[in-house]
DNA sequence: GTTGAGCGTT
């Protein structure tokens, strides 16, 4: 089973990799993947991680809120894009 | 070379 977790108030300058690294610490993170505009290419300041089942509330706990590079990021679980999972 | 609430492509 996996949950999606979105994150957002992320610095401009955050990778995919940067994400998994931080959840890792607290679960099994499937994977990751940050928003960039399509147009631009550029951050849009959030992104996705998906995260398992178990995992997942666990690490809202601990990511929420949690100061990166001065900023708070914001996890909450992800609202489904299509209809799955 | 910028920006700051939000929920994402094939």
């Amino acid at each position: 089973m996996v949950r999606t977790l979105y994150v957002g108030n992320l610095p401009w300058a955050t990778k995919p990799e940067n994400l998994q690294d931080l959840f890792a610490p607290y679960g099994e993170v499937v994977s990751s993947r940050i928003i960039t505009d399509r147009e631009t290419g550029r951050s849009r300041g959030f992104g996705f991680v998906e995260v398992s089942d178990e995992d997942a509330e666990r690490m809202i706990e601990a990511m929420n809120g949690f100061e990166y590079e001065g900023r708070q990021l914001t996890v909450n679980e992800a609202k489904p894009r299509q209809m799955e999972q």
